[in-house]
DNA sequence: GCTTAGCACTCTGGAAGCGAGAGTGCCAGG
DNA sequence: CCTGGCACTCTCGCTTCCAGAGTGCTAAGC
């Protein structure tokens, strides 16, 4: 474990390099610190962190440059984000995040993982509770004009998805309320997708003795009328701020990272991978991963999230992605109060 | 008007430089036609041209390159998307676009967009119908628990919406039911937006009237229970193909570029202001601008866009975007079929 | 033993210079 | 009206060169 001098140089250095992007001499260092240490210190200083794999140097004569060994450190060890304070950011989220009727209504994740790549100039990335996590709470089915049938499905903890379907034949209001009484009585507090396979096996396995109701739910089901478990949403925000980093200078390798934010499945699978409730890894609540262990084009990023749950337990993620060089305090408590914010707003919906 | 072999000359050296994005040079259109005209010949037509405003030259001796009024010229009267057909395109687009069990439901529009960034190797967008234009076709309001009620307004040639209000106190399911009679019957086949201003007038009107129905109507109209007329949704893709432009070199300006197109509502503003349903400069049923007068970082670029129209005459639009030297034929199919399609599937939902 | 000044060394990044290549404009002859 | 020839121009890539920044090492000082 680093302590003292080394690990004060240390942050330092890494303070430094944040702010700057270039690489820093032990002249800086020095002249930064109050006890005036001489550069030449500083060098011996340095020299040794290099050894413990903390810092290297991009080219013998250039300045120094925190590993993400250094990273991982500085924010287990160094970073005290819950003591960091930014009143503007901390407004900032709650004036875009307010559900407010002046502004235009996008939804709430839309403009979350805009703030995010507005307040850390980087790439905000927030995904949406997955259906299939969801668990039923009521269905109703309303008969609509011309054979259509509104599903109505209110899961725990999230916002009601209705869907309307067509049928080839009518099904009357009242079948359809005693359809869906059925489906309450049984299904409710089921996962969405155990429902889902055990009605298939209701109907499979009952298949003779088709009585009008659950004649009329085959006729639903055959129409798909459980919303799909579908390719989770995700909103995404602050491509081109990567544009401004000046370690992904390199255009071919700025093409790459492009396409890869733009398949979306790709990076809802990195955030559900990374980013889990139950981690205990966490730094105020949010999930600091510097070095993902991902395909090439982000491979070396950081990544900082956190999940927003609802009192029922439904996950959602929110994550700050980009080049470790990160203001780790600030993007930490930003994410995290997104977070907070973005949960205790999907409970009020439900 | 253009003619003879200086419009072929024009045609060679647009197709030439679309096809290689190199200034293209006498030697080389020389080189491509049967009747062997040699380089000096094709040199002097090449002058005439570029005094005429079609060609000019990045520098005294390099090749020449179309102006956009070239551009125009060639789209005008020399590109016949009409004939042009590659079944490997069209293909690719009725198979994305097919509303396939299969695939992830990812909704039509973002699938289109996609197919259009695809194929034409520029940024592909799909811009939503707005909900402002919508005509009103049938409303139904349901009550739900907890003094909730669902408010499902069925648009013409739309897909329905729905959207939930959570009330301060109950209104009981028969006065919902003479509610949306109401409405129904005062309202159906208004735009949603003129519904919206009448029904505020009323109720400012007859507010000393308050019958039981008035005052439900009141409740619930105070926590805007119409959708938001709401920035219209838009889907947007292939920003990354932007990376390979070589006349996008310049990283500022890329940058540029990529916050502009991050702004979803500009975006918005540009397709609904050049793509009008009663254009008649269209070619086979798709707009084409080249250079647009916009800010900035689109300024110069070429939209090749189309409204689908569903047949209750409600628009979307569909639109590729980027810089002028594109391949018109090819685009111009792909813009037209996807709009075909999305107009089609647009009515079927409705 | 830790700290520091001094010094030689190394590496980058930008400026300047150079030559090959591609393309032009113009002229004179067919 | 077309064409071959020729001198001219401009870019692009390459090399060379130099200043600047930073290091490692050594020897002297506290």
């Amino acid at each position: 474990m680093l302590e003292g001098r080394n690990r004060e140089v240390l942050a330092a250095t890494i303070r430094s390099f944040i702010l700057t992007g270039e690489p820093v001499g032990s002249r800086t260092i020095s002249r930064k610190r109050r006890d005036n240490l001489s550069a030449a210190t500083i060098r011996n200083i340095m020299a040794d962190l290099e050894a413990a794999g903390y810092l290297e140097q991009p080219h013998t004569s250039a300045g120094r440059v925190p590993t993400e060994k250094a990273y991982r450190f500085y924010v287990a060890h160094v970073a005290r984000p819950e003591r960091y304070q930014n009143s503007n950011d901390a407004e900032l989220i709650r004036r875009q995040l307010r559900g407010d009727e002046s502004r235009p209504p996008q939804t709430i994740l839309e403009r979350a993982s805009h703030v995010l790549a507005t307040i850390s100039r980087n790439v905000g990335v927030v995904v949406a509770p997955t259906a299939a996590d969801l668990v039923l709470h009521h269905i109703q089915l309303v008969a609509l004009s011309d054979n259509r049938v509104l599903v109505l499905v209110e899961p725990r903890g999230a916002p009601a998805r209705s869907r309307m379907v067509r049928m080839d034949e009518e099904i009357p209001q009242d079948e359809l309320g005693r359809i869906a009484n059925y489906l309450n009585q049984n299904f409710t507090g089921w996962r969405l997708e155990a429902a889902r396979a055990e009605i298939a096996r209701r109907l499979e396995e009952e298949r003779a003795l088709y009585d009008a109701l659950l004649r009329g739910l085959a006729l639903l089901w055959r129409k798909g009328f459980l919303p799909p478990e579908g390719a989770a949403e995700i909103y995404l925000d602050g491509a081109s701020n990567l544009m401004d980093r000046p370690e992904l200078a390199d255009p071919g390798m700025l093409r790459e990272l492009l396409r890869t934010l733009e398949e979306k499945q790709r990076l809802v699978e990195l955030l559900l991978r990374y980013i889990q409730t139950e981690d205990v890894q966490q730094t105020l609540q949010a999930r600091v991963v510097i070095g993902l262990d991902a395909d090439p084009p982000v491979s070396g990023f950081a990544l900082i999230g956190a999940v927003c749950t609802t009192e029922q337990g439904l996950a959602g993620r929110v994550a700050v992605l980009g080049p470790p060089r990160m203001a780790y305090e600030r993007v930490i408590s930003a994410v995290a109060q997104v977070a907070r914010i973005v949960g205790d707003a999907m409970n009020e919906k439900s």
